[in-house]
DNA sequence: ATCCTCCCCTAC
DNA sequence: TAAGGTAGGGGAGGAT
């Protein structure tokens, strides 16, 4: 605050900006400096510069990167079903990644718990001496302090992640007959099928051997260490992995994957998350044997029938998916919900922000020479209630988010995607109406891709391509004698003659450009060693730095990785408009009548039609982004593709653009006089304005779930499905017929403000016995004061009693109080009494207490959350 | 059936 | 105090 009035005296412009971050409306470069120092940013961005590092090899080449990926697909298939009856695949990891590197820089911080986050944020990735305390990746530092005093704060060093994790690579591709997919910026997998002997007991101790001294490679370039599992699929090598961890490396062989599984909880299986586990938990499934138990039918008509059967074969570990490279991106965006903070009155500044964003996607599109047809632009919006202090410093707290998504014309002759990208997001922004000072986060992406480097592209991709990733999940592996007995030199062979025959447009995958000569297993430098190859320099010179720990020159390197540079926006070329209500949407449509109707819509049946059709179909027609200002052009880009355009022939599917008037007019006629549909049900005016006689939100809301579902489901004529009304946070805005608001835990606290004299400052002595916290439950909303002090004093002094050896009883006398107040539905106690005892928590000597609160606090929310659908504003100790 | 939009969930 | 991104699979509802 008086930093701005001294600004004018002395202000040296701040070097270090990461230390002192300032939100949106301070710092012009916000976007710039955000995505230098975010390390979900880092991670999130490992794909986009793994993908340009396989163009650059292929460049090298000089062939199609899509043949040299699909020969390396081929290998996983062959390996899949040819060789022998089981894969051999590897998962290797880092051990804690982060923390590893650190250590590898500062050799002193060996054999301490250390943590990497930025000062006092969110950790990272922590060493293995900080998790045994219960540290782990996502804990603030704070709250890892409590759990280990000693824990040590180091800082990012992004630029040598990236130096190990392409040395790592450059070991994994150096084996011709190693399938390679890359996962994450420390991770990968592996199939080994073909590098290791036929013979089932040498190729047993083979695997072991192999994956050991990838290991010892990996330690000896980078001076840390990996995991590794070893199974007959990656999701026996993944779990492997993890109980390897760290430095280790464990085999699960066919025979004992089921015992394997049995000893785990659903929570340890890949894509059961936080959300799905607790599902889970909530129909009394812990275990991987009760998740099994539960029928096919069973867990798809609970997850739906994909998911459905992923948890099925989870159970059973199911799994056929081939080690596969990573194809090209399908979407390409950026997004940023910190620090994202603007006044009532800095609507420009925000808008400002958003072209910022639309800007580095433009940016990121380009290098990655990649053209998209489909904007999608999302917004989180504080929630009206939550509360302004107690969360993340300047993080986007309780939100809601909203996606819009638009068509943008085909690269319209000379418009740079720069151009097209801000007005697809401004047009969007004002679509969803939010007022800048709600304004919590901004993202843009660009989807519907085509590469021009790389002849790719994905609406072709689909229609060619039989398989789809997930279909092989579904499989299990079809043992084949095929290639039994071939020696390595046979197998390729074999390699090359399957790849030959393979149609060009099989699985999707582009052509064979004109340069390339046969397939990659006949060449002389094998795609993998040219991988290494091309990269010897860097990799080189990462050997070196990562030899000497102590090293300085890391600052520059990542702008090498991602050029970030952005040109300053010319404002000039920008119309600010006032954001309109949201009401008004359609509103502001009739101003403009004439420049706003779609290209492509016969302005004669438009004009002749009824004003609210008008309405309507201008309504819709925000989809279609094209439709704004500078009128776009017609769509004839599709058919040129030959010369020095990037963007592969999208071959067929009409790109859908705006349709005819009038077949949009029937649409509305049709939906005007017909059913209730989504948004309309969703939707109470929307109900009654089309004469639904219906209740109003309030008698929704007291409405048992069951019955309302049937009810929408009625006058909907089709039935609606639980979740969409439970959990689904669509137009969440709107007068809801549904039980959307406060209905989850990321929704508004209940604040409840602490009675007057909490801070108990009576030493009176008081003879404390475990009775007087079993005493009754009072009447009455609140302690009356003396009540409260007198049980503050009584609570603190036991606390202290046994804080020297607190036991489970104890704990449970705790919660059990907490707990059946919350049952009682007498939140201000429990809140009192929650914060009563982070008071004394907090003091010298409670320490044994904190953790115990923590997961007191834990239950109290989850109970309150399955009661009441809303979380207590309490914080952890 | 299949496509589209918006939303949810997961992993690093 | 503090850097809560990125991209994929997939589901439901609706339009065609
Ligand atoms: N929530 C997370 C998870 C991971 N990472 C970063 C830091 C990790 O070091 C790196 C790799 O993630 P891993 O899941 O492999 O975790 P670690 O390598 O740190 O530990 P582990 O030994 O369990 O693999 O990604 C992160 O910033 N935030
Ligand atoms: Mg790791
Ligand atoms: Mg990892």
């Amino acid at each position: 605050m008086q930093e701005e009035d001294t600004k004018a005296v002395a202000d040296p412009p701040k070097p270090d900006f990461w230390r002192d971050p300032r939100p949106t409306n301070e710092n012009p470069n916000f976007v710039r400096d955000y995505f230098a120092s975010s390390r979900l940013h880092f991670i999130g961005s490992f794909r986009a510069r793994y993908e340009s590092m396989m163009v650059a090899v292929a460049a090298n080449l000089a062939v199609n990167p899509r043949l040299l990926l699909q020969s390396s697909a081929e290998k996983g298939l062959l390996s899949a079903k040819t060789t022998r009856a089981e894969r051999v695949i590897v998962h290797i990891d880092m051990d804690c990644f982060f923390a590893s590197i650190a250590v590898k820089k500062n050799p002193a911080l060996a054999g301490k718990p250390i943590a990497v986050c930025h000062g006092g944020g969110e950790i990272s990735s922590c060493s293995y001496e900080a998790r045994k305390f219960g540290v782990r990746a996502g804990t603030f530092f704070r709250d890892g302090r409590k759990l280990c005093p000693d824990l040590l704060s180091v800082p990012y060093e992004f630029p040598m992640y990236e130096e190990a994790s392409l040395l790592i690579y450059a070991i994994f591709y150096s084996s011709p007959t190693v399938s390679v997919e890359a996962v994450s910026v420390d991770e990968a997998y592996l199939d080994i099928t073909l590098a290791i002997g036929d013979d089932r007991h040498a190729s047993q101790s083979g695997a072991d051997a192999l994956v050991r001294s990838l290991r010892d490679k990996i330690f000896a370039s980078t001076g840390c260490t990996a995991s590794a599992g070893i199974g007959p699929s990656k999701l026996v090598a993944r779990l492997a992995t993890k109980a390897a961890k760290p430095n280790g490396q464990m085999r699960v062989r066919q025979e004992n994957v089921i015992a394997y599984l049995d000893t785990l909880q659903v929570k340890d299986l890949p894509g059961i998350g936080w959300r799905t586990g607790r599902r889970l938990r909530e129909k009394s499934i812990t275990t991987v044997p009760q998740l099994r138990a539960l029928s096919l039918a069973e867990l798809q008509s609970e997850f739906g029938g994909r998911q459905g059967q992923v948890f099925y074969n989870l159970a059973r570990a199911l799994d056929a998916r081939p080690v596969e490279p990573l194809k090209p991106r399908k979407s390409i965006g950026a997004e940023a919900s910190w620090g994202v903070r603007f006044t009532k009155e800095e609507e420009d500044k925000a808008r400002k922000f958003i072209m910022d964003m639309a800007d580095e996607v433009a940016a990121r599109v380009e290098a990655a020479g990649a053209y998209g047809t489909k904007v999608v632009f999302k917004e989180y919006k504080r929630k009206k209630n939550a509360s302004m202090v107690g969360y993340k410093h300047l993080g986007h707290g309780p939100c809601v988010v909203f996606t819009r998504s638009a068509r943008i014309q085909t690269r319209s002759a000379g418009r740079p995607l720069k151009e097209l990208l801000r007005q697809a997001c401004i047009r969007l922004h004002n679509d969803l109406g939010l007022h800048s000072d709600e304004l919590r986060g901004v993202g843009v992406q660009m989807t519907d891709l085509s590469f021009a480097d790389l002849n790719f592209d994905h609406a072709e991709a689909t229609t060619a391509g039989s398989t789809r990733r997930i279909d092989s999940f579904f499989e299990t592996a079809v043992p084949s004698s095929i290639g039994n007995g071939l020696s390595i030199s046979q197998r390729r062979k074999a390699a090359n003659e399957a790849i030959k025959d393979l149609p060009s447009s099989r699985n999707g995958l582009g052509q064979v450009s004109n340069q390339s000569k046969g397939g990659a297993f006949d060449k002389e430098e094998p795609f993998e060693v040219e991988f290494v190859k091309k990269h010897s320099e860097r990799i080189e010179a990462s050997k070196e730095r990562m030899a000497s720990p102590i090293d300085e020159q890391t600052e520059t390197h990542l702008a090498d990785i991602e050029d970030e540079d952005r040109i300053e926006p010319a404002p000039a070329q920008v119309e600010f408009q006032r954001a309109p209500q949201v009401k008004d949407a359609v509103g502001k449509a009739h101003e403009s009548r004439e420049l706003d109707i779609p290209k492509g819509w016969d302005r004669e049946v438009f004009h002749n039609l009824p004003k609210d059709l008008q309405d309507e179909l201008l309504k819709s027609s925000s989809h279609a982004i094209a439709a704004g200002h500078p009128p776009p052009r017609e769509a004839e880009a599709v058919t040129d593709d030959t010369s020095a355009h990037r963007i592969a022939p999208p071959k067929r599917r009409r790109n859908p653009k705006p349709k005819p008037a009038a077949a949009q007019a029937e649409r509305a006629k049709r939906r005007k006089a017909g059913q209730v549909t989504m948004t309309q049900f969703a939707d109470i005016s929307n109900l009654k304005k089309r004469g639904h006689n219906v209740l109003d939100a309030e008698e929704f809301r007291e409405m048992p779930l069951r019955d309302c579902v049937e009810l929408l489901g009625d006058l909907r004529g089709k039935p609606l499905n639980v979740r969409t009304l439970q959990t689904d946070r669509r137009n969440v805005e709107t007068e809801r017929t549904g039980r959307r608001e406060g209905e989850e835990d990321e929704l508004e606290d209940l604040e409840i403000p602490s009675p007057p004299s909490l801070s108990s400052d009576s030493d009176g002595s008081c003879s404390m016995t475990e009775m007087v916290l079993r005493q009754g439950f009072e009447e009455g909303p609140v302690y009356a004061e003396e009540e409260l002090s007198t049980y503050a004093e009584v609570l603190r002094v036991w606390m202290r009693t046994v804080a020297g050896d607190v036991k489970s009883g104890h704990v449970e006398l705790i919660r059990g109080r907490v707990l059946e107040l919350l049952r009682r539905k007498k939140l201000e106690r429990v809140c009192s009494e929650m914060r009563l005892v982070r008071l004394f928590v907090g003091e010298e000597g409670m320490g044994a207490w904190v953790g115990h609160y923590n997961r007191i606090l834990d239950d109290v929310q989850e109970e309150c959350r399955v009661l009441y659908k809303f979380r207590l504003a309490l914080r952890k100790a």
